[in-house]
This record gives structure tokens, C-alpha cells and sequence, in this order.
DNA sequence: ACAAAGATACCGACCAGTTGGTATGTTTGG
DNA sequence: CCAAACATACCAACTGGTCGGTATCTTTGT
């Protein structure tokens, strides 16, 4: 794949942007490759050189995003904090402060696009499901040393069951917010969550199991 | 608005039930007016004459969806239970035993409908609005009560805010789910919230606020 | 009691516009 | 010169929605 020129976008790169944004307002069926080909600003043809059917592009898109999303979270600074449980807690005020401004431009194309998708378009439906779970499994290693450092054996919870949970109550905030609520809404489900797992880990190791 | 004849449901019955599966299963904007109609056995004329459009119809199945559910909750037994915590974590049971089976047959109709049309159709998203933050509401009053009974005070969150922080747990388990994870990653999520509340309500009233 | 009058429920052919996708160009970098 | 990158023209299928018509119920004047 040759670099058409240096600096100029392709005309690939200028449809997987612009469905980032048309996608996320507007939802995967709703948006036309008509639609994609008039915000990224080529033609009808270019679309069809670069990807194979609308469905390609929508799996395209959620790697794009999952690969944006994995340098977002990769450079922020919380992963230079010393204690896990800080690391942890860091990420969730990141994920807090990522809250502002219009929905469509803090809400998740992917959680979006697998709500449609799920039933008949099973490889959208991979992708998405690559991005969500990949991105909660960079979670796991500082919540498991958080819990090593704070002593907690014999819990009925994994490290990355409560990865996963913190990508559920995102998911559940943007639609909460979505319905009417507003960014103020989702900001008081990250606050829920950052409760839960400071409770989570406050030490109360005096209730241990038998044995 | 007369009755048509007693047992034979109405063209507009049959639509609303039809809606409720195939929008669940499909989506809104991937769900044709001839799905509907063929969904439920009626005729394109007869959907028409019952609906002003398909968004109409949309915000009929958002209401019906409400009255369905509202009713399912209502008469669920955890009501009769004497201690409010009990009732609150009663519904948080009753939630997750209806996590199974096919992913179209759990799922929430209006989470789903507003992830598609809060940008492009305000009045589905104010009849989605409506169903997810009616049903939190009918929450509030027991964990209130459960609040008030274990004496907490001088806390940051609030009865209505744990009670849209349910629907927020439950709308992401169900993105969760659709991304691949199926109803085991729903069922964990239920099973956080529920270790969230129980810790939120063990009484820890010696770090109480000063004065 | 009963028929005329009118409303309601439903049907199915039809319409203009849009859909995803294709076939055939033209441009351009190496 | 050639293949990749992009553009233009076009198509069959489908989209939400309309419209004239019919069958069945409810009301009402007498």
C-alpha cells in the first residue's frame, strides 16, 4: 500500500474519520455511504476502491478507533502514578474529565455501533467486541496488582470482571445521557464507579472467609 | 376508541408487540415499515392508519414498552419484603434472573432505540427518556427509605442518583453483552451493582462528618 | 325496530426519493 | 507505461409514505 503523497490525507483516512463522528450522531444504519463520502469530502467511487462494502467500513472504523482510543489511554499521564490503586482510580478521573461538550463527541462509536450491529452484522459485531473487551483488558494488570498490594484473597470478584464492569457503567452512562440526561448524568455514574472500587478496596479483611 | 372485537388484537396491538422484537433484534433505523408489517401480519395501509409515521410508531412502542415493563416490576414479589434494602436488593435479584436466553429477549428496547435516535429524533428520545428514567424513579422510594433505616447521612450521592446508577449498570451489561460477551458478562455486571449497594449500605457511620 | 349516515379499521397498488453497489472512465505518482 | 487512487454515471432494490377503495361497526332519526 503506497503512501499516496505526504501530508494529504487518503481519501481512506478521510472516511474512517469521518465516520467516527457521523456514525456516533446519527448510528451505523442511519448513516448512508452518501452520508460517509460527503463529510470525509471524496466520492462514491473512492469508497468503494478502499472498502469492499459499508459493513467493511463500519469494521474498519471500529479498529480505528480502538487503535485511537489504545494511544488516548496509553500517553495519559495517570499510568506514571505509583500505587496501582491510583493508576486505577486515575483512569476512571480521566474518564470522568473526557465528559464535556456534545454527546456525539464523547460518546463510544463502538458501544454505539454493537447495539445495531450485534444480530445481522456478526464481524461488526467481533470488531466492536475486540475494542470494548481489548480496552478493558489494558485495565486488569493495575487493578490485580492494586489488589495484591491491599491484601485482597478469598473475594468473589476478578480483576477482570471489574475491567469489564468499569467499560459496563461507561456504556451505560452514555446512554443514560443520550435519553435526556445530559453530560451531567454520566459524570454521576464515573462517580458511582469510583465509589464502588474505593469501597471495593478499603481493607476489611476482619470479615475473611473461614479456613 | 371502541373495542374492535373481544380476544382479536387490534392491527395497532399486534404492531406495538411486533415493534418490541424486531427493534430489539434489528434496530430502529435497520427496521423497514414492511418489516413491521409483515412482523405482525397487517398490511401497510393498516400501520398508517394507526401511526401519523414510523417515528410515531416508534414513540407508541417506547410508551408500550414502559406500561409493559412498569406493570412487570409492579407486581414482582420483592415488594412484600418488610426491610427496604431487602426490596432494593430484591429488584437489583429479580433484574438479573431475567438475564438469560436470547440476547433480543432481555435487552431493553428503549436503551437500544435512543442510542440510534437522540440526535435525529428528539421525540423518541424523550419517549426512551421517559421509560428508562420513569422506571428509575420508581426505585427511589425504597432506597430512601433503606437510606433513612440505616442512617445514612451526611453522604455524597443520593436515592435518585443509585437509582439511575441501576439502569446505567444494566443498559452497559446489555452493550456487554451484544459485543460478544453474552448473558454470563450481563449477569456480572448485576452482580457487581448488587456488591456495590450492599456496600454502600454496610453501615460504616464512624467516619461520619464532623459536626 | 330499522335503515340511512357516518365513523373506524383495514387493504394493497402505487409513488418519488434513497439505498448500497457496480461499471467505466480519468488522473497521478513512480 | 502501468497500476493504484480517485471520479462520474448509472442501476435494481428498497425506503417511508399516499391514496382510493371496502368491510364492519356505532349512532341516530323516525
Amino acid at each position: 500500500m503506497p503512501r499516496p503523497a505526504a501530508g494529504t490525507p487518503s481519501a481512506r483516512d478521510k472516511l474512517l474519520d469521518a465516520a467516527l463522528s457521523v456514525i456516533r450522531a446519527k448510528g451505523y444504519s442511519a448513516t448512508s455511504v452518501d452520508d460517509l463520502c460527503a463529510a470525509a469530502g471524496v466520492t462514491k467511487g473512492a469508497f468503494f476502491h478502499h472498502f469492499r462494502s459499508k459493513d467493511a467500513l463500519a469494521v474498519a472504523a471500529a479498529d480505528h478507533w480502538s487503535e485511537l482510543t489504545g494511544g488516548l489511554f496509553a500517553s495519559a499521564s495517570y499510568h506514571s502514578r505509583v500505587d496501582p490503586l491510583d493508576r486505577v482510580l486515575g483512569y476512571v478521573d480521566f474518564r470522568r474529565a473526557l465528559i464535556a461538550g456534545e454527546l456525539c463527541d464523547f460518546t463510544c462509536l463502538v458501544g454505539t455501533m454493537v447495539q445495531e450491529a450485534y444480530d445481522a452484522h456478526p464481524d461488526i459485531a467481533d470488531a466492536c467486541g475486540r475494542s470494548i473487551f481489548g480496552h478493558a483488558r489494558t485495565l486488569e494488570g493495575d487493578i490485580a496488582e492494586a489488589m495484591d498490594a491491599h491484601g485482597l484473597t478469598g473475594i468473589d470478584w476478578t480483576a477482570a470482571s471489574l475491567a469489564r464492569h468499569t467499560q459496563a457503567v461507561l456504556q451505560g452512562a452514555f446512554i443514560l445521557a443520550k435519553a435526556g440526561g445530559g453530560p451531567d448524568v454520566a459524570v454521576e455514574q464515573v462517580d458511582h464507579l469510583k465509589r464502588y472500587i474505593t469501597l471495593l478496596f478499603e481493607a476489611r479483611p476482619r470479615e475473611a472467609h473461614p479456613a
